[in-house]
DNA sequence: AACCAGGACGTGA
DNA sequence: TCACGTCATGGT
């Protein structure tokens, strides 16, 4: 088959064009401008790469990878609001948190009894890091770290390149018909990463996105169908 | 009133 | 390995 156009590099310029900068991770924590609205969801500090930066924004993020698991950013957000109400947002005092405290605090975000152990594990986990930068097999042996969680960590919280998919990754692709919805996880983000640069900015907005796309297209069924997208594909 | 949300785990075949 | 049930709340 021939390569003389990377589909890939180019669904992620049409997106870009369309849609911006989408300013990810999400953080409440840092000192700088307010959040800046980017697409239907909202987006945080467009077009600065640099952060996290302070320990407690690394832990932040990698709070808000477990909290929204199967959740909206919506929900998951306002559990990461009620943990920086109780001043938990820092990894030595969450787990002073009781676990009922614990849970009345993420209720909104769901899966209440599993996340509040994972809130913990991966804080236990954060903290014997001491600092250094997780390897990914390691973060995979963290109860309640996936795949994609693990990938989101490292790409969003350490700047570390690794591509994040999701189910809205595989739902666009698979629709676009450009790979097999049975795609396991790792063929799927190789995929991506053989055909763009190892380049963590890119590969930070392709995945933000991905989901602003989703969530405009792909939310409900049957997915897809006035797909923009959909005019690059067609040879 | 169903369906879906920025998944992961445990189980049985 | 792999398919499937389970986990839970809240928005649309």
């Amino acid at each position: 088959m021939s390569e003389s156009v990377n589909q890939i590099y180019e669904i992620y310029q049409q997106l870009y064009h369309l849609y911006g900068p989408q300013g990810w991770w999400p953080l409440i924590n840092f000192k700088g401008k307010n959040p800046i609205k980017t697409g239907i969801n909202q987006g945080y500090h467009p077009l600065n790469y640099d952060l996290p930066v302070e320990r407690n924004q690394i832990y932040e993020v990698i709070i808000g990878a477990i909290l929204t698991q199967n959740t909206s950013w919506l929900q998951a957000n306002g559990a990461v609001q009620n943990l920086n109400q109780l001043d938990a947002l820092e990894p030595e005092k969450l787990l002073q948190l009781d676990d009922e405290k614990l849970k009345s605090a993420i209720r909104c975000a769901g899966f209440l009894n599993q996340k509040s152990t994972y809130l913990k594990e991966i804080t236990r986990f954060f903290i014997e890091l001491n600092g250094r930068t997780p390897v990914r097999d390691d973060l995979l042996q963290v109860k309640g770290v996936g795949p994609e969680t693990a990938d989101s960590i490292l790409l969003y919280a350490y700047k570390i390149p690794e591509f994040v998919v999701d189910t809205y990754t595989r739902r666009i692709f698979s629709h676009l018909k450009m790979v097999n919805n049975k795609i396991k996880y790792k063929e799927l983000k190789e995929l991506f990463e053989s055909n763009l640069t190892r380049d963590v900015p890119v590969y930070q907005e392709y995945h933000a996105l991905l989901v602003e796309h989703a969530k405009r297209y792909y939310n409900k069924k049957p997915y897809g169908l006035r797909d923009p997208l959909l005019f690059l594909i067609k040879e």
